[in-house]
Order: C-alpha cells, then sequence, then structure tokens
DNA sequence: CTGTTAGCGCGTTCAC
DNA sequence: GTGAACGCGCTAACAG
C-alpha cells in the first residue's frame, strides 16, 4: 500500500508548492496568512502527516533515540525505559528499543542495528563500560551515546549512575552495625555486569573497615530457574556457622534469594538478614520489605535523555554523572541472631533499623 | 556529521556500479563471483552498513514495529514486551516503544507518531478496544495491529489475549470453595481498562453462580500513592462483617493491597484471602506467594508479533486469540476465617488450596 | 513571500 | 552479468 497522500498531494489541494507545505509545517520561513490558512486545511482535509522517513533521508537524523538494556524483565530497567520514554516524547522522539539478555556478545549487533536507522543518539547499560570495542566504534564515529548504570572508570564516557560503591559500602556498614559479623555478598554473574563488581569492592571495603573477613563471593545466575539458586544457597547456609547475613547485587536477586532461604527452611530475617540493590517498586511491597539502595531509576532514565539532547547539542561535554541514593530501611535487615550490637544505641524497632542519615562513601 | 559511507562509496572502491553493490547486499539478483568478492571486501574495509532509512523511503515501509502499551512499570507490559522485542529481533525488525500512560487520550497521538514513522505493524494495548476511534482509522487506512490483552467483542479485530472472564470465573470459584462467602472485587480504574471490566463479569458469574451477593467493586488508582489504598480499604475492611477475600484485578494491584491490609493490621490470608491475575514473576517471590492467574505473558507478546508477520503475508486473517491460562495456587490464598468449607474433601495444605484441576468457562 | 530545484541513500526498472 | 537513471518524501539553498 504505497503512501496515498504526500506533501505533494497536500501542495496540489491548496493550490501552492511543496516548499510551502514544508514552510508550514516546520515553521521555517514566513508565509502569508491566507496561503497558510489554504494549507493548514489541506493537511487537515487529506488527513496529511509528514513522513518521518522522508525527513530523516534529508536530515540524515531520525527522531528517534535507540536504547539497549539487558533485559526489560528486571524491573529496574523498565522503570529507566519508562523515563526515557516520558523525556523522548517530551522532545518529540520515540524509542527505538533493543535487549541483549545479558550477552555482551549481542551489543555489537544491536547497535549496529541502531546506527543503521539512523537514531539521534543512543542510552545504553553495556556488560562493561571500560573495556568495550563497541563503545570505541561509538566514539570513532563520533555518535552520541550515554551509558546508565554503568559507571566507567574511563569519566570522558558520559554516563547516568549512582555511586555503586558508595552505596553498597553504606549497605554493608549497617549490616555490621546491627550485628552481623559474617555478611555474604550475593551476585548474579559478574562477567555480565560490571555493576555487581563495583558493589563488591563496597563491600570489601566495609568489611575491611569493620576489620571482617569477607566472604567469597556466591555467584548465582538470576536468569536460571530459581530452584538452582536453592542449591547453591545450601552450601553456603547448610554448614554451621553460616553467615548470618546476606547483601545481594540487586533487588531482583535479593528477592529470589529469600524464597530461597524459606525453601532451606531459614527464616527472614530473624535466621538471615537480606538486603538488595536498586530499590525496584516491588521491593516495598514484599513481606517483610526489603532493606535495600534506593535508586532514582525512572528519574535516571530521563536524566540519561536529556544528556543525549545537551551532548547533541554541545551544551555540554560528556561526564560520569551520579545520581543521588537513599539507604531504605527495610524488615529483611535485622540484629544478628544471638549477637548483642556491638556499640550503638539500642535499637528499638528491629524491623527497620535507623541507616546512617547520610550515605558514607568508601575512603580512595 | 553526514554519513562517510554511504552505498556509492562502496560501488567506487569496488570498481562497480551502486546497483551491483544492491544486489550483493541484498541477493535480489545474481552476481559473478569476481564483482561479489570485490564488494563484500569493500564493505568489510569501509565498515559499510546500509542506511535503514535509504531503504525505508524506497520501499515505503520501515523495519520497525510500533508497540502502545499503558504503562512499562507493569511487569506484565515489561515482560510482553521482552517478548516482542526477542520475536522481533529475529525477523530483523526493531521496536518503537511508546507508552499512555493509561490514558485514552494519548492513544491516537502516540499512533499518530508511529504511523508517522511508517512501521510495518502495530501492536497496541487500549483502553477500550471496542470504542476506539484510533482503531477505527487504522482499520480504515489498512494498516496491521494486533491487540494484547485487549479481548475485543468485535471479533475481526486481530488480539492475543486470555480468556479474561473464564479465568477469572474460575477464580472467584476457588475462592468460594475456601469458603468465602463474602469476596470483593478489587480494581483499577474500570475506566481505563477494558481487562478490569471483563474480569469483573466473571467475577460477577461465579458469585451468580454459587448464590452468593456481589459486592460492589472498589475501584483504586494503583498510579496514585499506596497509602492512598489504604484509606480506600479501611472504609470496606474496617466494619464487622468486612470481606473475607479480595479478588484483585491485577498482581501488581493485589501486592498493593497485601502491603494495604497488612498495615490496617490484617493478616493475609489468616483474616483475608486475596487473588491476583497475570502472574507476574515476582506474585511467585513474594510471601505467602500469591495465588493467580498465570498468563504467559513473555509469549503473548512474542505470538502478538508473530501475528503482525501473518497479517502482513497475508497467511492468516484478523483474529481473536486466546492464549491459555492457569490458575496458579498461592499461600495467600486460605480457607475462610471461622467458615467450614462447604462440602469437598478437606484440605490438608491451608497455604496451598488446589484449583480444579482445569479453568472451568462460566456458562454463557 | 513564494516557487524551482537539487539532492539525502537506497532499490529497481530498463537497456546493454 | 552489469550500469545508468529514476524516484521514494522531504528540506534547504537559491531565484525571483
Amino acid at each position: 500500500m504505497p503512501r496515498v497522500v504526500t506533501i505533494r498531494t497536500v501542495a496540489e489541494r491548496a493550490g501552492c508548492s511543496i516548499a510551502t507545505v514544508s514552510r508550514v509545517i516546520n515553521g521555517s520561513a514566513r508565509t502569508s496568512a491566507e496561503v497558510e490558512a489554504r494549507v493548514r486545511a489541506a493537511i487537515e482535509e487529506l488527513g496529511f502527516r509528514p513522513s518521518e522517513i522522508g525527513r530523516s533521508l534529508k536530515t540524515l537524523r531520525a527522531r528517534t533515540l535507540g536504547v539497549v538494556i539487558p533485559s526489560l524483565t528486571n524491573p529496574v530497567f523498565a522503570a529507566s525505559v519508562a523515563g526515557m520514554e516520558a523525556e523522548a516524547r517530551r522532545r518529540h522522539h520515540t524509542l527505538l528499543l533493543t535487549a541483549t539478555d545479558y550477552d555482551a556478545a549481542r551489543e555489537p549487533e544491536v547497535v549496529e542495528t541502531l546506527v543503521a536507522q539512523s537514531v539521534a543518539g543512543l542510552v545504553l547499560t553495556v556488560t562493561d563500560a571500560d573495556d568495550n570495542p563497541t563503545l570505541d566504534r561509538l566514539d570513532a564515529e563520533g555518535i552520541a551515546y550515554v551509558l546508565i548504570y554503568n559507571e566507567p572508570r574511563r569519566t570522558e564516557r558520559a554516563a547516568v549512575s549512582v555511586d555503586n560503591a558508595g552505596a553498597t559500602f553504606a549497605l554493608a556498614k549497617a549490616m555490621i552495625a546491627a550485628g552481623h559479623r559474617r555478611v555474604i555478598y550475593v551476585a548474579g554473574r559478574f562477567a555480565t555486569s560490571d555493576r555487581a563488581r563495583t558493589r563488591y569492592l563496597g563491600y570489601l571495603a566495609a568489611m575491611s573497615e569493620a576489620g571482617l573477613a569477607a566472604e567469597a563471593p556466591l555467584e548465582l545466575d538470576y536468569l536460571a530457574d530459581p530452584a538452582g539458586h536453592g542449591a547453591a544457597l545450601a552450601g553456603v547456609f547448610g554448614p554451621p556457622g553460616r553467615p548470618t547475613a546476606a547483601l545481594c547485587s540487586n533487588d531482583l536477586l535479593a528477592l529470589s534469594v529469600m524464597a530461597a532461604l524459606r525453601a532451606l527452611g531459614l527464616k527472614v530475617p530473624q535466621d538471615v538478614s537480606v538486603a538488595g540493590f536498586d530499590g525496584i517498586a516491588l521491593a516495598g511491597a514484599a513481606y517483610p520489605s526489603l532493606a535495600t539502595v534506593d535508586t532514582p531509576t525512572r528519574r535516571m532514565g530521563e536524566r540519561a535523555v536529556e544528556k543525549i539532547f545537551e551532548l547533541l547539542d554541545g551544551s555540554a561535554a560528556p561526564t560520569l554523572e551520579r545520581l543521588p541514593f537513599e539507604l531504605r530501611p527495610g524488615g529483611t535487615l535485622a540484629p544478628a541472631p544471638d549477637a548483642s550490637p556491638v556499640a550503638s544505641a539500642r535499637r528499638p524497632d528491629a524491623a527497620s533499623p535507623s541507616f546512617p542519615a547520610s550515605p558514607e562513601p568508601p575512603s580512595e
């Protein structure tokens, strides 16, 4: 079905040239009120919508933004994409959405696809933001992009993130303050998430500062059947002297870990305290509510899109930008069993331990 | 920054015409092995990627699919979009994603935007699939689209859904079988979801069949602060003789209702049983796990995209297609307090009432 | 203020 | 088997 009504149809109907029609549509130059009225009427009557394709071919830039995320199934990414969509729409752009399923090998191809569509810019979360040929290629070609959730060490890369290590440091300190001595860090596969690795560093710093022995991290694959988690967790939480707290690299994982611990007959938080990272909406609806790091997920998506446009119009250089986070108390984090809290005041409400008022970053 | 390497650059490098390059890329006609090799080498060396814009302008059809959903924040839609994305990628298409935030007034504009992009087809969830000028316009212009989650009465509209009324009927029956007499239906705003309305009919049928009085539905706005739910629920669950079960129009709402009930000092399921609809992943991670209707969310997205292509290549006519659902037992649905189950066998496991083996649709 | 015209990158006749 | 030429829908540069 060929396009029935084009700018030419409108021009004929309005009795003018296509250039004039274009001017009316884009307000790119003044036109007489009379002609403009005729053109608008023609557009209305014909139900004409200018083709974005035609415009893009001329402009060499589509009014679209490419988005690359690991998975929509994780509410963190769903929320940030929702923010991107709202902000993009505000600027008359549409999102081209792709997912890599946490597979680094898929990154180059989806970016190729997006670039072939002549997107105005890209927002992406990659498995590794520092050692990444795909990003190198974007740099080389001068294509605007903003990372989200990644926290590149190469700070000349534009990114919107949080202080992953600092937040985890603060969260681990809160666990330690609650009397936990054996705290284990549970992560999705490190290989597919530099966030998980960076957060682990925060955990290490907190344990070290408290003079506690860090445990080897437990890597789970949270794409696999959650049943698989049970076996792995049984190995760690089965033997005596088990950890009394599990610090998880993200909320989705934490909720899965909670279910697995319960299946093992362990009570949360009486036997094991649990905490997550991200602050997804459903963490608050869980019971007990999940202690976590609240990150501005939706706002990060909006901010990433704003940043793309700043890069495009040259009003800002690419920088790493960390948005504020907040520790969110939750019933899953309670004082350690048979352990009197070290110093500090007594905690009247075991279900809601108070966190330090402001996050404390690790000393660097 | 103009496009540096076009099909023309490749042609020069390979020492042939652009027509030949095009033929090699698309395999649209035979070329000599020698020339083909030169062309492929040139493409490789130059890192050439054909512009989708140029191709689309010629074809008058972009290799993109427009998606219109109420909100990405609801995991149901996030999961189905994930399915669409995977299936679209399999077919070398990309998704153009838009959200309406449950605002019917936004439907026409986002669809306009998508159509202006010359999408190959559309997948959408609308507030009302029967009385909908936007869909009428798509019909009139012969643009391929598939509804998802909507269940239009006008069955000549292509749709991928579940038996909303039948599933709710079965779920309500299970509640009644557990001894509940006062069951209240809790919905998001009916005005913004024909699913909520259709599901309500299933509830009514079950109550009627059991000779029970249906309650007026309780409409909550689950975009608003969940704190607002507390007040509304207090009005219903405060007075004596309160309902012993809440049948919620979707899982997200059900989880929110559970939290609100707890805040009111009511225990789930000891005081009030709760059930949802959709079968989002986190419903299983909740504690107690949420009793719900398990719908194939991701598969529905995949199926919708498959269907678009069937419509495009004329291999199938638009039809309403209902995918199978399953009742998922959960700890939130327990026998009614101080009520001995009517007839039926005793339930050994109060936390996991057994559902009827197969869903029973309402008699029509 | 308006019209004419030249492409943007590509696919596709139509000759050769 | 290959190339020249046209046009998809639109914007922008230039004439008038």
